[in-house]
DNA sequence: AATATTGATACTATTCTAGTATCATTAAAG
DNA sequence: CTTTAATGATACTAGAATAGTATCAATATT
């Protein structure tokens, strides 16, 4: 079980890509490229980020994506929301009725204490602070 | 995306249930009963926790099952590894070769810390610690 | 008109998780 | 010794989540 999946992961790695030439406009078959992902699947989470309001496309010979807002501004974990839904750690099995255990919800007390943690961990990560490791970078870390 | 997988559930409740009668035999059929988990799943959880060595059995008319260690020997976290197999939050998607980001791996570090923060929470977690509020339980909190 | 692009949509494939079924073996009870 | 209630071993099916592909339409540049 991974954090990040596959589908947010490559969101992210071409949210980089684009955020390292804010000045160009990208097309799907250079990041496919370039990231070495599929061009299908390098299109479909372009599709996407362009629904979500990440990117904005240019359609026609010589288009492509650019960011619609700066790099600072795109949160890790809201993309983690966009491509594989709320973290959501915590799901009570016996619904009530039937939980014999009343105390076993401690359990479920543990389990979102844990959520609240990495959501906090999540938080201040952005796109820019994933670049470099630039005193905006820090900052976000010192922060969180 | 749930921490805690349903398996992995019933395998506690299981486990509490037991841990509340050390005095007896617990077949599959009361499990199950008890429980609110099919037969044949309670049948197919106990197993496991028998290979593992978390119960014994006893075959036969008026067999079943009792617990093979003190239930604040039994670690949530091992079960959790048993049941559905190391927490594992961080894979690497690009396996370094095609990595254009180097400090995209800021990403890989902030997620280990996460696991590593994770890890340390479950770590204290016991059945024992689940049944009550009882001072065993608080003091595998402060513990923890 | 040709070409390189995205938009929309549907589909397939893979993997992980959950759940069921069957037959063999064992031990107690009558 | 037969019946019965239990587990052991194993294989199988089902469902859900994740990942990946394909196709045709629309658009803009050259």
């Amino acid at each position: 079980m991974s954090l990040i999946k596959k589908n947010t992961d490559y969101a992210i790695r071409v949210l980089c890509y684009m955020a390292e030439r804010t000045d160009a406009v990208v097309s799907a078959a250079e990041l496919a490229n370039e990231l070495d992902i599929s061009w299908s699947l390098t299109r479909k989470i372009l599709q996407e980020l362009s629904h979500e309001g990440y990117v904005k496309s240019y359609r026609g010979k010589g288009g492509g994506f650019t960011l619609e807002m700066p790099a600072h501004h795109i949160s890790v974990l809201e993309l983690i929301n966009t491509f594989q839904g709320f973290i959501q750690f915590n799901k009570c099995r016996t619904n009530g009725a039937t939980c014999s255990n009343i105390a076993y919800c401690e359990l479920r007390n543990r389990v979102s204490h844990i959520e609240q943690q990495v959501i906090a961990e999540l938080k201040p990560l952005t796109i820019a602070s994933l670049l470099t490791h630039s005193p905006a970078a820090l900052n976000q870390t010192a922060g969180g």
